[in-house]
DNA sequence: CGTTAGCACTCGACTCAGATGAGTGCTAAC
DNA sequence: GTTAGCACTCATCTGAGTCGAGTGCTAACG
């Protein structure tokens, strides 16, 4: 599609573009010695990459900057073998270094150190409650009327959530019926705890309990959160204000309010959930409105091959693909690593 | 200290700027028509005003702004018996109308209330773990290597942390660890929880375990943090971006980079931690650079006439105290009242 | 025929001078 | 003590002029 010189004067601009965030002009292009041209033919095919749509031009007589598709295709040909600097990869391995042995500490840490080394905001997606699996359950009365429901997942976190208990549900019942789970249900993943729950004890708990109604609805409140609830870590979301092309408050606070809205970004994370590799969103493939000056680059991480959750990195459309993109690969390797020690 | 005149033309001025974040023009405090004086006595009494240290002027030929002295009078001297609009208290009943069981659950709904409410960036303080007391203490071993302990609270916050099982230390003596604490440190505030430990149980406890000192250190490291552990809420920070004085980007930075910042944050606000009532801090009163130009006002709320946590709003100086210090006085008293009736 | 030098042209960014007007301080009169 | 009047200040706005980076086009070159 393509020509070989014109993939490099392209790679050239988005290049030049990513490092000053101006409009690249010919000149500034033959002077860089990789495309070993005089302005003049630089521009003629900068004319031509423009009419095919892999350049903008602010205005004329300003030079072009890449336009989504330009972006795309950057990235799309990006040489693979990139490898993020050494003093940067040195910092990611010195974090898993430090001892640290609860799930959600690690994951918050690695967020932080994440938006540290990129600059950039980073969002990550704590393990999927979903598919782990149930390790203890516990409900613990606090006074007539409220009781608080706790689940340990294989993989250590702990969930809990207050409930309000009916009157006539008495504490032995309610035992009864806690026994019943952590004989039978241990090991099995949460998404199926409730069908089950139903199918395989329903006939027992009822023979044994006297206000079965209640209690299931109970049960009920306790499981519906818990497996679709899959917590964000965020980190450095003001590190969107260092970017020249959102210096301008009034564009950099659409983006900061969705980072507000958890459900939001959980969502927008979770798009791309499964997909193996790196994947990067660029502007408006992102769908939504705010974003369409920004870049999510995202990867998986997972235990016994399962994907568990999503490290992402979010920039403006402008980043420095090849740098996160190569950071991302090493800490969602290194994640996946480090958390099926802590859990084997 | 001032005459009459001059609290009413300060009042007028605070109220004017904080309105309309523009200095304040003799002529305009003049047309208000609550000091029915003429233009140039009002000029006059400005000047005045200046000389005291309770105005400012940005530049000759402009008009006046409140300096963080005129602030402070203004604040001090704020008719008591403001009463913020219905429509806003409203909006602040409907929130406790809403079925809401878990502590946590209420203090993050409310910092979202807080925020939408009043426009600008609420912090708040969680319950202080510190002083409630223990109602339930688990150990559940994971793996040969770690455990997760879980600790219910008096309040039904569920804390939980993973800790490093040195080997050698058996599941049953750990069981052992928990039924003696279940059965002799109930209800003892978290606070005494080592101290208690070490002096009421070390004795018992070095008679039953074969590993006493491991066991400890893994006790040790399960308290250590949860006394001073207290969850900080932020909602709404982006509001701060809707203030005209912080539309400069590299002003509001600085004031988001410290609100990402949780421990600052806990520290800042745990400050007044006690104090009966409702405080405000103006500007440097806040000692933090980034918050020179901010005004924090904090209420507390409380279980048992215990001060529990606190309850926060952050603006500019150029804040709507009035209205705030209603909102707050009212949300800490039913957020109080709430909370007792959810554990009593 | 692809490449390049040359040149006229465009247009945002910057600068500077003048006009505008909100607001002041001072003085003198009420 | 209060106020009208007035000269003065100074940030903001406006428009003209300049600058320069960058373009597109044409003609010449190898």
């Amino acid at each position: 599609m393509l020509t070989e010189r014109q993939r490099m004067i392209l790679n050239a601009i988005v290049d030049d573009y990513i490092r000053s965030a101006e409009p690249v002009g010919s000149r500034s292009i033959s002077k860089r010695g990789d495309v070993g041209f005089s302005p003049a033919t630089i521009r003629n095919e900068m004319a031509d990459l423009e009419d095919l749509g892999f350049l903008e031009q602010p205005h004329t007589s300003a030079g072009r900057i890449p336009s989504h598709k330009g972006y795309r295709y950057y990235v799309d040909h990006l040489d693979p073998i990139y490898e993020a600097l050494p003093t940067e990869q040195s910092t990611l391995r010195a974090f898993f270094a430090e001892k640290l042995n609860a799930t959600e500490q690690v994951i918050q840490h690695a967020a932080m150190i994440l938006s540290h080394i990129t600059n950039y905001t980073s969002i990550l997606l704590g393990p999927e409650v979903f598919h782990t699996s149930l390790r203890h359950f516990q409900l613990l009365s606090l006074n007539e009327t409220t009781a608080v429901a706790i689940i340990v997942t294989s993989t250590g976190q702990v969930e809990s959530k207050t409930v309000a208990v009916p009157p006539g549900v008495s504490v032995s019942e309610m035992e009864k019926v806690v026994n019943l789970l952590n004989s039978k249900l241990i090991n099995v993943p949460l998404y199926k705890l409730k069908s089950r729950l139903y199918r395989e004890l329903g006939q027992e708990m009822q023979r044994h309990l006297t206000n079965f109604e209640e209690i299931m609805s109970i049960l009920d409140n306790i499981f519906v959160d818990t497996d679709t609830d899959q917590r964000v870590y965020l980190s450095g979301a003001t590190n969107m204000l260092n970017q020249p092309e959102f210096k301008d408050v009034d564009k950099v606070k659409d983006i900061l309010d969705l980072l507000e809205e958890t459900p939001t970004l959980t969502k927008m994370m979770a798009a791309t959930q499964g997909a193996a590799g790196i994947q990067v969103r660029i502007g408006t493939e992102n769908n939504h409105e705010a974003f369409a000056n920004c870049s999510l680059i995202t990867a998986t991480y997972s235990l016994d091959g399962e994907a568990l959750g999503t490290i992402g990195i979010l920039g403006p459309t402008r980043m420095e693909y090849a740098r996160v993109m190569s950071l991302l690969g090493i800490l969602s390797k290194d994640l996946t690593i480090m958390l099926s020690k802590l859990y084997k």
